[in-house]
DNA sequence: TCAATCGGAATGTCCGGACAATCTGACTAC
DNA sequence: GTAGTCAGATTGTCCGGACATTCCGATTGA
């Protein structure tokens, strides 16, 4: 009779450079990351007990249950009291993140495009300055622009900033993506408030899209914070529904 | 001339009970996290050093530290090295969870009604057994539910669920969420896959939701895991935009 | 044969300490 | 007056150990 399937306990071979400025727990973290990634631990096997997993690595417990718990805050993981850590069994991505659209597009080859069809200096409407948390009427920057990818209209994106964060040129807003350009500004992003909806299309808005007057539009609003909580930036998009949808994972937090 | 802001250490009553079960740096985060809920801890307050909080409530600084990390891994405080701890000062509400529709609406007052519509075992289809992992043809319950909210349409939606996990009683999914029947049924949910989208309404679609046909539907398909990384639940939903949207906070991952 | 009990194994919590990296502000030198 | 330097403060990383809690399987008893 064959034996009941039991998950492997998988023997990896592990490594930590302690000479490395890299946190040794981030090393181990990673290496298992790579290995859940490449396939090498499959899910539903067991990582092996932590005491054991420390002397072989020549690091503490503390090390070694510091790159397990990051692991499984990203949902990789999963730790049970008296059975051990194994890999989840499903397709878990990555856990939703902030994500660029011109990433997202460029990730999954799709060589996106920018026209940029504004680019100034406006004063701040109200809606607007609630959002950035800035005086009304004073000057923000305002940010048009087309995103196309393989020549077709996918999404028109108007995005507000403050003055003086960032230096907006109209090429680079043309070669990359708006985010890419604030995190290379030494702006560290730290989260957002979001909102997704739909509706139908005005005639300006079906015009810019290449869609019909009425054809139904998908719709994120945007706001987007640093890491000491002021307000950066602040978007209003509308994607074509056919062309662009939402896809994320989504963890429970604990 | 006025004295430039500065934000202030804050003083805070904390205390814990270590004849209590709960862990000491739940009690504290639980604490701090009620603290800044309700506006003890304002917005750019700092924590004051963990050494010293750690000796003034008799706890070890690793105790400390992982209150703290907690909630800081909920967006609600930013460490800085060399600074201090210090709270968010965006308007923080809480990171996306795994959300109830039926809790969403309860908890903003609107007090939904679920009318469901069928409620039955049907075969798999190609792309049923695919989300939920199971063999096509083989059993799973199909759910189909209205949801209202002031007596009107707001939502259809459709949920698969594979056999065996939970008993489905039409009464109580008429009176609560299909997620909270699935907690009391000792499953615990772990993960989900979403993908939103938008839509021109069918005519059947419509009459459903009392919209005309080619109104623009919000719609969200969702993969739902437990803890084990089973499938548990997949669902096509259909919003009505104009009574509902999608708002959540997102964390940039670090 | 089946159910209750026990013990091993693994993670969960907590401690106290040590040193490194980084930021801020004050001091010093030009 | 301005720029560079230094010291203090604070978090980041890491160690080694101790005991509690929970799960699962094996032994024991009916």
């Amino acid at each position: 009779m064959p034996k009941p399937e039991v998950d492997p306990t998988v023997q990896l071979e592990l490594s930590v450079d302690r000479s490395s400025p890299v946190p040794l727990y981030f090393q181990l973290s990673q290496q298992l990351e790579a290995a859940i990634e490449h396939g090498t631990l499959t899910p539903g096997s067991l990582l092996g007990n932590e005491i054991e997993l420390a002397a072989r690595l020549g690091l503490s417990r503390p090390t070694v249950r510091q790159a397990i718990q990051s692991l499984v805050d990203k949902g990789l993981l999963v730790r049970r009291r008296g059975v051990g850590t194994q890999v989840v069994h499903s397709q878990v991505k990555r856990p939703l993140e902030l994500s660029s659209l011109y990433d997202d597009l460029e990730a999954a080859g799709q060589r996106p495009a920018t026209k940029v069809l504004v680019n100034t200096l406006v004063p701040a409407s109200a809606e607007v300055a609630a959002a950035l948390g800035v005086a009304e009427d004073s000057d923000v920057h305002r940010v048009e622009r087309l995103r196309l990818a393989h020549g077709e209209p996918m999404a028109y994106l108007c995005n507000y900033l403050p003055p003086g964060l960032i230096d907006l040129d109209t090429a680079q807003l043309e070669t990359t993506g708006l985010y890419r350009l604030m995190r290379a500004a030494g702006i560290t992003l730290h989260s957002a408030r979001q909102s997704i909806g739909a509706r139908a299309a005005t005639t300006a808005e079906a015009e810019r899209l290449a869609e019909e007057t009425g054809a139904p539009l998908l719709t994120m609003q945007r706001v987007t914070f640093d890491d000491t909580g002021r307000a950066v930036e602040y978007g209003t998009h509308t994607y074509r529904p056919t062309r662009y949808s939402f896809e994320f994972q989504l963890l429970v937090r604990t």
